[in-house]
Parts: C-alpha cells; sequence; structure tokens
DNA sequence: TGGTAATATATGAATATAATAATATAAAGA
DNA sequence: TCTTTATATTATTATATTCATATATTACCA
C-alpha cells in the first residue's frame, strides 16, 4: 500500500472510529433521520450530535438535506456500512474467542 | 449497538486508524515479521515502527514471538485483515465514484 | 568482560481530538 | 414582529496522539 493510500485509509477509520458516530452511522443505516430524532434517540446533546454531524459531512460520511427548521442526514456513501458491518463482526467473533480462552 | 459495544468497536478501529499501523498491518498479512524487517521495508525509524507495534499488541491487534535478540511479530486475529480489505475496497470504489462525478 | 546488533522505553514538544457550555442563526407560525 | 423550535457555531478546557530524539535493555559473540 502506498504512503498516500494508507493516510487516506487511516482518515476513513477516522472517521468512523468514535462511539457516538458508530452509533449515528447505525441509525442512519435504513434511511434518513433529523438532528432532533438523533439526539432522541441516542440521548446525547444536541450540540454533541451536531457536531459529530458536521464532522462526518466534512469527511464525506454523510450528507445532508434541508427541509423547513430540520436538517436531515443519511449515509452518503452506503459502503460505511459494510466497514461497519465488518468490524463488528470483527468484535464479537474476537469476544467469543476471548470466551473460549476463559474455558480453556 | 449499545455504548459499550460503540466504545469497543471504536477502539478497534482507531487502533488500526493510523497510516504505519496500516502498512505495518499490511506488511504482516502473510506472515510473521521481525522489527528489523519491517523497519527496512517501511522506511521508518526504527522507534517509530517499535512503538506503533507496541501499541498494536497492547490493543490485541499482533502478537510477539522472541527469538535470541529478535522480534516476530504477526498478526493476532485475522479478522483485521478482512477489516483492512474492508476499507480498502470502500476507498477504492469512494475514488472511484469521485472520477465518475469528475466526469458527469 | 566488552562490544555490538536488535529492540524497547522514556521524554517532551507539537498537534489533534474531545467534551461542554454558551451563544448564534434560521425558519415557521401566532 | 415576537416567539418557539431546530440546528449550528464558537470558545474554552481537558485529554490524547503523534513524532523526534535520546537512552535503556537484552542477547549474543569475540
Amino acid at each position: 500500500m502506498e504512503h498516500e493510500t494508507a493516510q487516506h485509509v487511516s482518515e476513513v477509520l477516522k472517521a468512523v472510529a468514535h462511539p457516538v458516530r458508530l452509533q449515528i452511522i447505525e441509525a442512519l443505516e435504513h434511511g434518513e433521520k433529523c438532528v432532533g430524532d438523533l439526539v432522541e434517540r441516542l440521548d446525547i446533546p444536541q450540540a454533541a450530535v451536531s457536531q459529530q454531524l458536521g464532522l462526518m459531512k466534512d469527511k464525506d460520511v454523510l450528507q445532508c438535506r434541508r427541509d423547513g427548521t430540520k436538517a436531515f442526514y443519511s449515509i452518503k456513501n452506503a459502503n460505511v456500512i459494510n466497514l461497519l458491518h465488518c468490524v463488528y463482526h470483527h468484535c464479537e467473533r474476537a469476544d467469543k474467542s476471548v470466551e473460549r480462552e476463559r474455558h480453556d
């Protein structure tokens, strides 16, 4: 892998590597949601949610559509979903192997 | 996703989200290598390589075997490879769609 | 024992990221 | 126009990461 590619890949990973951002992405997995709905669902202060949404929009992970006073966010590149599932399964399996070790 | 799970997943992602660490993982994809070989291959100062290796060992991404003065590192959980390929493809596709946009 | 090669650790400055609170903007409706 | 609701921005502080450099450890061999 070229250094430049590694740089790019690491930026994509960093854009997602945060608990709140992961939960936001998961919440948007099946379609757009407005900020208020995300705040309610995740039980995280509005400013914090907005901050992470803005960050992910800047990094092209999400996109935003406005309708009146509301802002609807959705996933811009569906591949981040794959990515998410990929780590998620990675973690699940890692946990299971730890479980196994415990019982060995 | 539970908050605790999100926390865990984000830690795994962060453990990998760094250009040097990505290159190290790629270099170890097909088997263990000693620190010196990695330093030579990646052309990165020894201390920097050791530091990232130690970090990834702490986070259970890598494991280490010693033989005399040498330390051989290898990937502990093969799933990080999947993860890596997953982002890598994500990036490739993202690049292509950017290409397309440019020509539209 | 002393030297050297291989690796690890410590230190600290520079930078980046996070968390929080306070404030600002913008649209809709009374 | 004033108020409410929804969202965004900014400022501040805290915390974490990175990067370079210097030094320490460890095993091996003459």
